[in-house]
DNA sequence: CTCCTTACACTTTTTGAGGATCTGTCCGGA
DNA sequence: TCCGGACAGATCCTCAAAAAGTGTAAGGAG
């Protein structure tokens, strides 16, 4: 019984996520009124404040919920290819740009690009400040997990190199993504000392 | 006669700059007034007119100086290594982190951030947004030059890729200047394929 | 018990009119 | 050449009234 209630609540709250994103992504979050994302999802403004509690409360939640995405997004990636450090950033850097290009929330948390009206980014700061930390956390454990045999000093080079790399060109993009996902992983190659396997 | 003039005029034109500066680093370019410049050059504000035209011609001209400034620094750090790219590099790294430290001009130029009530940004995306491009055109064509050992592929990939980690750096510095140019240039060594002197 | 409607106090935005300030130009005098 | 003064037009404050939004609460319906 209580399975079933808490299952109907998080029904909700996704409902009233999905309403809330969709808004933020076209007016941005300082445009956002509470009542908008209750007529979005179909309930009353009453409904949003129990569950939510504040405007603000939403923000995070929304942050919280894309970032998680994102970095799931990212193991994945890695996941798939376990046995070959370049093909992995190859690959996770794809799935980084792209997403910034068609993620405008996620795009904003990774570069904090202060202005706009948009201050979420506010919100970012107690959540997403510390998303490059965790970004660059996590890879790191994972490529000490994944590829032991790299020396630790140049893997953690070559993981800082890559973060910064990344953001720089959602930032300032001048390649297409896959085209800069394989030049980035041909320099962490060997940053990181590794064989590249299309080395001329 | 005429070498007189122009050489009044333009010792007019750097103290109308010198004073157009000191006030925009102090106020920020949108609460800085034509009458300030004048009184603080002690001239009248027609005299500003008749030099400048008009107050976006002096945000230009004080753009165009800094950068011009700026990139004549860069020149001088390479000039003084020419004959040990990983040096160069660390000294070039290390110059533009230290300008872009104590220039509040040159940094905003450089990571063109915009917001602030500084607009003075606007007048880089006609000049400065190429700056980027011309340092990396700049360092591609003095290392062609100065290191014609390395294979141009690999140079161009160490030019973008020390350009964008030092922008990064500026945005989000981690370790302090020195210690971050050392890294650096490590980095580009391995990068450019260069023998590293600090290889462990 | 959950959600809806309605209502209400409080805070934040928007708006608009008026004045002040600033830009860019012109002219007469030194 | 430069200065001082003058001027039209644009832009930027200021500040108070009006509008809109936030968060809370009570009562009713299923």
């Amino acid at each position: 019984m209580t399975r079933y209630r808490e299952s109907v609540r998080s029904l909700l709250r996704e409902r009233l996520l999905d309403a809330a994103y969709e808004r933020v992504t076209v007016d941005g979050w300082s445009r956002l009124r509470m009542s908008h994302i209750a007529a979005t999802a179909g309930v009353s403004r009453q409904t949003v404040y129990s569950e939510f509690g504040t405007r603000d409360a939403i923000g995070q939640a929304l942050v919280m919920r894309e970032v998680d995405r994102f970095l799931l997004g990212v193991q994945e990636q890695f996941d798939a290819h376990r046995s070959d450090p370049h093909a992995a950033v190859e690959a996770a850097v794809l799935f980084t740009l792209r997403t910034a290009a068609d993620n405008p929330l996620v795009k904003s948390i990774l570069t904090s690009s202060r202005g706009g009206d948009d201050d979420l980014i506010a919100h970012l700061t107690t959540r997403s400040e510390p998303l490059l930390d965790t970004a660059t956390t996590m890879l790191d454990a994972y490529g000490a997990d994944a590829w032991p045999e790299i020396d630790p000093e140049s893997r953690a080079l070559a993981v800082e190199t890559v973060v910064r790399l990344t953001v720089s060109h959602i930032v300032q993009p001048t390649l297409p993504p896959d085209l800069t996902a394989t030049r980035l992983a041909r320099i962490l190659s060997r940053i990181a000392l590794l064989p590249d396997p299309h080395q001329s």
